[in-house]
DNA sequence: CTGTTAGCGCATTCAC
DNA sequence: GTGAATGCGCTAACAG
C-alpha cells in the first residue's frame, strides 16, 4: 500500500520520467548516460527518484536508432550440437559482457539456407558485426554482409572470397601434434578420417598436415636442435577416410571400409618386427567424427573396441575422458573471446588489413592411445 | 561493371528507396509490407528494381519503434552447457522461425547474478516475451519482467510467486517410470542422485516422486485391472544423495559416501536369496549429475566400474549410448517448441490463468541396468 | 546548468 | 491508387 502498483500496460517513456521530475527530455538523456557534471545535485536526485518510482528503463531500440548503433553483434553458429559451438560461445559472452556488447545467437543447425537467412536478418536489425562460424559461405554472402559494410569475424574457418579477420585453433600444428604422439607410440597405420573437407577450411588444413607429415616430409620443423625425438612416418602407413555426417548411406560406406581394415588377418606389409597390441589407429579430424567412430566400433565389435583400435581426436568432448580417448582440446574460449576483441577493433573503425590468429591445441593424453 | 557497386557506406533507408523510384515513402511501405492491392504494377515494379539495386533492407529497430512490436522473444537458459538446453533451443529455433519471431539467446551460465542482468537487458530491448530456463529467480523477477507486463513461459522449472505458463518433462512420471525399471530389474538398493532441490522444482518434484514410491505406497497407480507387474519396493532400500556441483569439496564428500556403501563386504541385511550381479543402482536425476558420477566411478573403480554399480538418468547425453547407460530420453525438442506456441498466444492476448504442459519421458534401456 | 528543436527510419492516418 | 504529414522513444546540436 505504501507506493502506486505501478502495473502500467505501458512501458514508461522518456517523457513520462521527464514530467514526473518536473524536467525536460535531455535532462533526462543526459543522467542515463552519464553526464553526471552537468545536472545539479537536487534534479538529480528528483530525475533517480523519478525512474525508480515509474520502473523507468530506456529503450534500446530507440536509442539505438538515434544514435545509430546498438551495441548488437551478430554470432553465427554453425552446429549448437557441436560442443565446440558452445563453448566458443561462452568466450564471447564473457568478451561481449567485457565489452558492453550484446550479442544475438543465431544457429545454424547445418543448414546453408538457414545460414544465409540468418545474415539476412542479422543485418535488418542492424547488427554492428557479425562473428560467424560459416557452413556454406562464399563471395555472395560477402553481399549478404551488407554490402562489404559490416565488419566481420570468422571462427575456425576461412571464406575463400572474404578478406575477415580470422580466429581459430592452429589447425596445421595441431594434426602434426596428434600425428606425431601416433608415431611415437608405434602406430603403423593411422588412418585420418574427416567429413567433407570442401568449403570447410579448418578440415582442409587438419587434413593437408596430416598427410604431409605421413608421406615423409616431416611437416613444419621445429625448432633446430631441439631435443625432441625426431618421430618420421617410418613404415607407418597413412590414409585419409571421408566420413559424411549428413549423409547416412555414405557412413554406412565408409564404415564398412574400416571394418574390412580391422578384420584383415594381419598386417598385409610389414608382418614382422615388435608386435603392437593395437597397430591401427584413427586420427579423427573433429568430435563429431569421433563419436561416429566410437558408436559404431562400440556396436560393432562391443565394450572392449578400444583393444583393436586406438583413437585419438580434435576436440575435446566431455565423453572423452569417461572412455579414456586421447584429444587434442581446442582453447575455444580463447577463440571465442579473441573474436569479439577483434570485431570490436573493427566496429571503433580499426581499419588494418585482415588479420589471423592461430591458437594452439593441447595433446591430452589417455588411455586411448596408450602402450 | 554493368552495376553501379553500392558499397555504400551507410545503409539505404526508406526515403533512399522512395527517391530511386519516384514515389513516396508511403508506397515503399506498403510494399514491404504486402498491401500489393494497392499498388499499381508500374509503380510496383519500379519499387522492385529500387530495392533491388538499392541493396535495400528495412530497419527492423524503425520498424519495431514504430509499431511498437518487434517480434523479438527472450530464450534466457540457466546453463547451455547442458545438452538439454541446446535440444529445447533447437524446438525453440523452428518454432520461432514457423512464427515469424526471432530469439534473443541468452546464457546465465548458472549465475544467478548474470540471470538477473539478462532480464533486465531483454526487457531493455523490448522483448515481446521471454522463455525462462530459471535458476535462481523469485518474486523480484516478476519485477524485473516488466512490472509484469511481458509475458513468459518457464520451461523445466516453475517459479514459486509467479504464475506463468510452463512446460516440461512430467517430473512424477519419469522417476517413476525409472525407479520401477531398477526395481524390476532387481535392484535391492537404489540412490537417487540429484543436485540440491532448493529453488529448482523439477529437481524437488523427480526427488519426491522417487521417495514417494521407494517409501512404498506404490506411486501414482496406473490403470487398475492392468496386466502391468505391480512392482513394489519389496525389500528394496532407496535413499537420496545430494550432489551439489558447484562445490568441489561437497561433492568430494558425497561421493566419498558413494564408495564407503561399495565398499561394504556384502549386503548388511538381506545376504540371502538370489544373487544379484550389481544390487546397487544409481539414479541421477539429470546427465550433469550421472556425468559426475560415471567420471568419478571410473576412475576410482576402472573402466569396468558398471560392474560394480547401475546407472540410470534422466537426460540422454550423447554419451549414454556410447557407454550403455541406460537413460529416460526427455521430449526436448518438444518442450521448446510448446514453449513458443505458448508464449505467442501470450503475446496476441491470450488472457487464460497460467497453464502447465507436462510431457512424458521416454525410458532407453542399455545395458548398464541389465541382468 | 537546463530546456527547445530537430530528426533517426519507419507505419499510419488522412487527404488528394 | 497515391503521397504529405505526424509521431514512436530517444539523442544531439543549439540556445538560454
Amino acid at each position: 500500500m505504501s507506493s502506486t502498483p505501478p502495473l502500467a500496460p505501458r512501458r514508461a517513456t522518456i517523457t513520462d520520467v521527464a514530467r514526473a521530475a518536473g524536467t525536460g527530455k535531455t535532462s533526462i538523456s543526459r543522467y542515463l548516460n552519464g553526464e553526471l557534471g552537468a545536472l545539479s545535485a537536487e534534479l538529480r536526485a528528483r530525475i533517480e527518484a523519478a525512474i525508480e518510482r515509474l520502473d523507468y528503463q530506456p529503450n534500446q531500440m530507440a536509442r539505438g536508432l538515434k544514435r545509430g548503433r546498438n551495441r548488437l553483434i551478430g554470432l553465427l553458429l554453425a552446429d549448437l550440437t557441436n560442443p565446440y559451438s558452445v563453448e566458443v560461445l561462452q568466450g564471447v559472452e564473457a568478451a561481449c559482457h567485457a565489452l558492453g556488447l550484446m550479442p544475438l545467437i543465431c544457429h545454424a543447425a547445418n543448414e546453408v539456407e538457414m545460414e544465409r537467412r540468418y545474415l539476412q536478418l542479422l543485418t535488418t536489425y542492424r547488427v554492428e558485426g557479425v562473428i560467424v562460424n560459416a557452413l556454406g559461405v562464399r563471395e555472395d554472402t560477402l553481399r549478404a554482409l551488407g554490402g562489404g559494410g559490416i565488419p566481420a569475424v570468422l571462427v575456425d574457418r576461412s571464406v575463400d572470397g572474404l578478406a575477415a579477420d580470422m580466429v581459430g585453433l592452429d589447425n596445421r600444428a595441431a594434426a602434426e601434434i596428434g600425428t606425431r604422439h601416433l608415431l611415437e607410440k608405434g602406430f603403423d597405420e593411422i588412418w585420418f578420417v574427416v567429413q567433407p573437407v570442401e568449403q570447410v577450411s579448418s578440415r582442409r588444413l587438419r587434413e593437408e598436415a596430416f598427410r604431409k607429415l605421413m608421406s615423409g616430409s616431416g611437416g613444419a620443423g621445429g625448432k633446430r636442435g631441439r631435443a625432441r625425438k625426431d618421430v618420421s612416418p617410418g613404415a607407418a602407413r597413412g590414409r585419409t577416410l571421408v566420413l559424411n555426417l549428413a549423409d547416412t548411406a555414405e557412413v554406412g560406406q565408409a564404415l564398412a571400409e574400416l571394418d574390412a581394415a580391422l578384420n584383415e588377418p594381419a598386417s598385409a606389409t610389414s608382418a614382422t618386427t615388435r608386435r603392437a597390441p593395437r597397430r591401427l589407429a584413427l586420427f579423427a579430424a573433429n568430435a563429431p567424427v569421433a563419436l561416429c567412430l566410437a558408436l559404431h566400433l562400440k556396436a560393432r565389435y562391443g565394450d572392449d573396441w578400444q583393444t583393436r583400435v586406438a583413437l585419438l581426436c580434435i576436440d575435446d568432448p566431455e565423453w572423452a575422458e569417461l572412455t579414456g580417448v586421447t584429444t587434442i582440446r581446442q582453447p575455444t574460449y580463447d577463440i571465442g573471446y579473441r573474436a569479439v576483441e577483434f570485431l570490436h577493433q573493427r566496429i571503433e573503425g580499426l581499419e588494418s588489413h585482415a588479420r589471423d590468429c592461430l591458437l594452439p591445441g593441447e595433446l591430452i593424453v589417455r588411455a586411448s592411445t596408450s602402450l
